[in-house]
DNA sequence: AGCACGCCGACT
DNA sequence: GTCGGCGTGCTC
């Protein structure tokens, strides 16, 4: 042994680094920082030709990997570890479970600035005065160098000042460069703790609370130090964010931070506003708009505990919390906060997993609960908090279906939703039309011979927009409008209404009527959004037609008719999860309607009035419908009532995805876990998409342990396929999507 | 993912 | 004669 401390002093480091490669790195630590690097510290390190940074996942005595492999790492980024041990457990979970790549992960968790080397303290210079300096600086300065004596005299009887203070107080940079040129001033670098970037304002007080709400905050209350997931079911306006601020200030109170996750369109200042106004404390904002420098910010203030409470999107369920308290998600259901590509996670179950081991509570909230989160309300007893009444005794709306196959209807609109839209603008409402459908029309026929738009790079159609011609919304696609059938020189027509259609439509109709049309095409330069709900919330605009941009977050207090315009997309899918996102889109656009003292109506339009799912959400509202669809999900054994991964596959040439599943199939054949079943693989419904074919192979099984085992021996062998070259694949654990 | 190496095609 | 196409292989 060449060095007696050798013993003592561990010095592999396993280190996990930014690379899909589903393994980490050993490193021989140089002696020089052997002890004292420990598991969470970032490092550099050589990483073929490259210089990377990565972080230490384990520091060991010995390496598997053979002596001559074994490199040095350079340095330590800085002397603390980024992340504590905890934490980091947190992120080899969560690869582990959603077999991802750990140092993809670790990345996904890191600012950019901070996965770049960038240290996480910040620096500044400071000044001071020598001893000369003090003793004679100003003695020695002629009267007429002003400069130069204000900087002495800014010096004097303090420590030190940050250069940028003293700039800030009229000191030039150049007067202390020459004071340091003659000995009288030095400077120095600090650590400094720059002042949080949100402060909030404490300007609003708690409104009483009915009893709902306030046996809902007392039990989370009661729940906080100890881990519990609760079910904050709520219709909408019941009050559901009263119930976060006051459990949020008792979290306050001890002294611990709140952490808020809330869908990616739902983080508007306005939602932001609410918490501010209600609490004094410094905030982190964390979302996909923030600057590199922003980001590390709010997540060095979430970090060091100078933020009490973080509000974020999706991303934010990994920032490390000094003292974590509670953790709410609001809109549980949302599917923003599952990641659709990369590292698949979810956000509301990452939640879950990192407040049990935080061993805080966990609030879920939403008017319209996942099936997975009312399924596990109901294992947990106790676990379910109601608000069922409107707060200010606001009567719940009224839902009636329109049959379009006995009315008449004209461009997607019904005569009873015109007649309707008649009897509440007439009485000074406002009325909001509700399509999920942008453009003008899905579809660009020929009636003659029966030709229809079709993207060249996908297995759909073109949409046609009244501006930019023919788009195709799976690629971003754009084409030129023609006017001609390409094949029989007839004239093509669009068909079907897109919300471009619908404000055309009724701009015809209801022409001195101010209309407001709101979609990602309408809404795309910053602050049009903000401004046009600004509008509506002063009256000037009296019809609003939108897609789901309009059913989240905003309330319209004036709305008092919401028309669903047409139901029927999610009635008949082939994913097995599109009835309950049907369901909770037009309950949660529903919500919009009716506020206060003035009762809503809301109109749904379907050729299938008789459909199972739309009587009982129109019987028994969404309660009714969660227990039918809970009910059917227990029947076909699917999720939450079992667990499922999909092994996705695409290339840009047809064969090669079904060729790569069917060799996969056969491995997992070999590694065959019993309760595991393998579906496919399939084509995927849409199989051309951007160019590329898609196809995907499902594996069902009861619950996710045996899907785990089978996973991870099945990846590595999957890793190894000559399959696998040709195409890109990856697994999604829990996947929201099917197809 | 990067990055390098390697072996075949149209150009200053 | 070289620049560059992307197939193949490797990263402690």
């Amino acid at each position: 042994m060449q060095n007696p401390a050798a013993g003592a002093t561990r010095v592999i480091l396993v280190v996990a680094i930014d690379t899909p490669l589903r393994r980490v790195f050993d490193y021989r630590a140089p002696a020089a920082w052997a002890g004292e690097v420990q598991p969470g510290h970032r490092v550099w390190v050589p990483f073929g030709k490259r210089r990377v940074v990565g972080v230490v996942t384990e520091c060991r005595d010995r390496s598997s990997v053979p002596e001559g492999k074994l490199r040095f790492a350079f340095e330590r980024v800085e002397a603390e570890p980024t992340f504590d041990a905890g934490f980091l457990e947190l992120l080899r979970w969560s690869a582990d479970y959603y077999r991802h790549p750990v140092g993809e992960v670790i990345a996904a968790a890191l600012p950019a600035a901070l996965r770049q080397g960038a240290p996480i303290a910040v620096e500044e210079t400071r000044w001071r005065l020598t001893v000369i300096g003090k003793e004679q600086g100003l003695e020695k300065v002629p009267a007429r160098a002003r400069q130069m004596r204000a900087a002495i005299e800014a010096l004097t009887d303090v420590a030190d000042r940050s250069a940028e203070d003293l700039v800030a107080a009229g000191i030039s940079r150049e007067s202390l460069r020459k004071l340091e040129d003659r000995g009288y001033v030095e400077h120095f670098t600090a650590e400094t703790t720059p002042p949080a970037s949100n402060e909030g304002l404490g300007t609003s007080r708690s409104p009483a609370l009915n009893e709902a709400q306030q046996t809902a905050v007392d039990r989370i209350r009661g729940s906080l130090g100890s881990f519990v997931t609760w079910l904050l079911h709520g219709i909408t306006g019941s009050g559901k964010t009263e119930v976060y601020l006051n459990a949020i200030a008792t979290v306050l109170e001890r002294g611990e931070q709140a952490l808020v996750l809330v869908p990616e369109i739902a983080l508007t200042p306005q939602s932001i506003t609410r918490f501010r106004e209600r609490f004094d404390v410094p905030f982190a904002i964390m979302h996909s708009g923030l600057s590199d420098g922003e980001r590390l910010a709010a997540w060095r203030d979430a970090r060091s505990g100078t933020a009490r409470i973080v509000i974020g999107t999706r991303s934010a369920v990994f920032v490390p919390l000094a003292r974590p308290g509670l953790i709410v998600v609001d809109e549980e259901h949302d599917s923003s906060f599952k990641q659709q590509e990369g590292f698949r996670y979810s956000a509301r179950d990452l939640a879950i997993v990192r407040g049990q081991r935080h061993g805080i509570p966990v609030v879920l909230g939403s008017a319209t609960p996942s099936l997975e989160s009312l399924e596990r309300a109901q294992r947990q007893a106790g676990s379910l908090l109601s608000l069922p009444h409107r707060a200010a005794d606001a009567k719940p709306p009224t839902l009636t279906l329109v049959d379009l196959r006995k009315h008449g209807e004209s461009q997607g609109i019904s005569t009873p939703t015109l007649l309707a839209m008649r009897r509440h603008l007439d009485a000074g409402r406002q009325v909001l039309l509700f399509l999920n459908r942008r453009g003008y029309a899905p579809v660009l026929f020929c009636p003659s011979c029966g030709w229809a738009a079709r993207c060249q790079r996908c297995d759909a159609n073109l949409t046609v927009h009244r501006r930019s011609a023919l788009l195709c919304h799976h690629c971003g696609a754009e084409q030129d409008m023609i006017t001609r059938c390409p094949t029989c020189s007839s004239d093509v027509k669009p068909v079907g209404q897109g919300t471009e259609r619908i404000e055309e439509t009724l701009e015809a109709i209801f022409p001195k009527v101010p209309l407001a049309r709101i979609d990602r095409d309408s809404m795309r330069r910053k602050g049009e959004l903000e401004a046009t709900l600004a509008q509506v919330d002063r009256n000037e605009i009296r019809i609003l037609v939108g897609t789901q941009m309009l059913t989240k977050g905003h309330h319209f207090p004036n709305v008092t008719l919401v028309v669903v315009l047409n139901a029927d997309q999610g009635l008949f899918s082939t994913d097995f999860r599109a009835s309950e996102r049907l369901a909770q889109t037009i309950v949660q656009v529903a919500g919009r309607a009716g506020r206060a003292e003035q009762p809503g109506e809301v109109l749904i339009q379907t050729e299938y009035p008789d459909h199972p799912l739309l009587s009982l959400l129109l019987r028994g509202g969404y309660d009714a419908f969660a227990a039918g669809a809970l009910t059917e999900r227990q029947q076909a054994h699917w999720p939450p009532y079992s667990r499922l991964a999909l092994l996705r596959a695409e290339a840009s040439h047809r064969a090669e995805p079904l060729k790569f599943l069917q060799a996969a199939l056969a491995a997992a054949h070999r590694h065959a876990v019993k309760g595991v079943q393998l579906l496919g693989p399939a084509p995927a419904p849409m199989e051309r998409r951007a160019g590329r074919h898609r196809a995907q192979l499902l594996l069902h099984a009861p619950t996710h342990a045996p899907l785990q085992r089978l996973l991870s021996s099945w990846i590595l062998e999957l890793e190894s396929l000559p399959e696998g070259r040709k195409v890109r694949w990856s697994i999604d654990v829990d996947p929201a999507e099917l197809f």
